[in-house]
DNA sequence: ATGCCTGGTAAAACCAGA
């Protein structure tokens, strides 16, 4: 079973993108994030044209998330983190599929910090980090994915002194990160590739991608019932080298039946 | 320190992204 993750930054501007990647590499499960589109603008029969069911939770304008399996319903359990009632953004979906619970988020950037921005990102992050000790608790296999914002170590930043202000790598956001994983939870391409440098991402600005200026920032974390099942990881970079493509590149897990 | 680029929305001296 593969589960895929992926920072589409607009679904529908990047559609021919989108389904030009499910269709070469069939992931079985796809987490998508930045869908930029209201709930009813959901590409939904291209979608099922590819041979996807999807639940998702749009929004006008920014956000948006998704969760496609292929050839199967995704089961949908919440479209909300808990603990505020006031959150507004489209940052969250949960599902069933073939037993295993998929949380597909998108974390807030948090820029400017120090600032609002900054303090909604480490409310979030909070209640993130409650939400997974539910789910811990709960004895289930998880993954957890999606786009963290987060860059976990220096390793993951190609100029990490030019970063240590950022909302992306402040201590405190780095810290929060570290909290979660220390609940039990596994960092699915840190355990198969713990020395590589691995991005995720690369800005539009100034050549990034050519220049492997990037970050990894897109993660998926594992409960102790998948880590026997994980035999491969990796990022599809290519995919962010193709015409009108997100900024972020898909990201990929395989568990073993 | 800022903009560099990009999409969405609306018509901008826009916003947000990371």
């Amino acid at each position: 079973m593969r589960i895929a993750t992926y920072n589409v930054n607009g679904v529908n501007g990047r559609l021919p993108v989108l389904l030009r990647w499910l269709e070469e590499t069939t992931p079985d499960v796809v987490c998508l994030q930045e869908l930029k589109a209201p709930q009813e603008k959901f590409p939904e029969k291209a979608i099922q044209d590819a041979g996807y069911h999807a639940i998702w939770h749009g929004q006008k304008s920014w956000n948006g998330v998704a969760i496609l399996a292929r050839n199967a319903q995704p089961e949908e359990v919440r479209r909300t983190l808990p603990g505020d009632d006031e959150d507004e953004h489209s940052r969250y979906i949960e599902a069933t599929i073939n037993g295993i619970r998929v949380g597909c988020l998108y974390l807030p950037n948090g820029n400017p910090a120090p600032g609002p921005k900054f303090d909604y990102k480490l409310r979030w992050f909070e209640r993130l980090i409650a939400h997974a000790a539910g789910l811990m608790k709960a004895d289930i296999p998880v993954v957890l994915t999606g786009d963290y914002n987060v860059m976990p170590t220096e390793k993951d930043v190609y100029k990490p002194e030019r970063w240590g202000d950022d909302a992306l790598f402040r201590p405190e956001v780095r810290s929060a990160f570290k909290t979660l994983v220390d609940q039990g939870w596994t960092d699915g391409i840190r355990k198969l590739y713990p020395e590589e440098t691995i991005y995720t991402f690369w800005d539009y600005f100034r050549n990034a991608y050519d220049r492997n200026a990037g970050l990894r920032i897109d993660h998926f974390l594992l409960s102790p019932q998948l880590d026997s099942r994980l035999v491969a990881a990796g990022v599809d970079r290519n995919v962010r080298g193709w015409e009108k493509s997100s900024d972020h590149a898909p990201v990929w897990i395989e568990l073993a039946d």
